[in-house]
DNA sequence: ACATTAAGTGATT
DNA sequence: AATCACTTAATGT
């Protein structure tokens, strides 16, 4: 784990830093699929991603969901940061896309260090920063790009943070993930196999156009 | 062989 | 772009 942190961590904190990490955090490793954080939870911990991919998903009443953007590692959540600075409670979802591997924070840790380390304190604004930069373009995405542009911004995303050109997915869980219908999606993938960015099989879609 | 689940299609709004 | 109703194809038991 220490080998890890290092690696993806270990350029960004000084060492008092990164011993502090490995001292107080948990380390897990959490298959693929898996919730590890829903609406109206708590923020106990802050999330350092050390391996694999999240996505992150608002969800209205109903369980509809809207996927909002992805992490990777060497990515924290901004909106856990916002909310466990508050002691909020969480106001997304976020759901393991790969088996993947992190370390967990204590929230009242990464509190206590924004004034204790500087290399801290520029890590939560630099990330509160990108993911900001995400964020308005999910909201491009959404207010200005048809449905087909979406699904394949969507496509591209998904296998640029599984590393993996090849996506595991059936036409209703890309759906849900967009808000939309099975149908559709069906359609609009028949669509670009033809076009030629794309290949499908059953449960199985392999991404060309990278 | 049968049931279940995933995907394809035409028509309608 | 969503929904319905139905078909076809793949997969599990």
């Amino acid at each position: 784990m220490r080998d890890a942190l290092e690696q993806h961590y270990g350029y960004l904190f000084e060492d008092n830093l990164l011993q502090e990490i490995e001292a107080c955090s948990i380390y897990k490793k959490i298959p693929k699929g898996q919730a590890i954080m829903n609406i109206g939870e708590p923020i106990v911990y802050l999330p350092l991603l050390l391996e694999g991919a999240i996505k992150i998903l608002r969800e209205d009443e109903n369980g509809d969901e809207l996927i909002l953007y992805f992490l990777e590692k060497g990515d924290t959540c901004a909106m856990t940061i916002t909310c466990g600075m508050q002691n909020a409670t969480s106001e997304v979802r976020a759901v393991t896309e790969n088996e993947t591997e992190l370390l967990l924070v204590p929230a009242e840790k990464m509190q206590l260090w924004v004034t204790k380390y500087a290399s801290w304190q520029q890590f939560i604004f630099d990330s509160y920063h990108t993911r900001m930069m995400d964020f308005l373009e999910t909201v491009d995405t959404l207010a200005f790009l048809k449905m087909d542009e979406r699904l394949l911004k969507y496509l591209q995303d998904k296998a640029k943070v599984t590393h993996d050109a090849s996506i595991i997915n059936t036409h209703q869980e890309i759906a849900y993930d967009l808000h939309t219908s099975r149908v559709v999606i069906s359609r609009l993938l028949k669509k670009l196999e033809h076009q030629g960015v794309i290949k499908m099989q059953r449960n199985h879609i392999i991404v060309l156009d990278l």
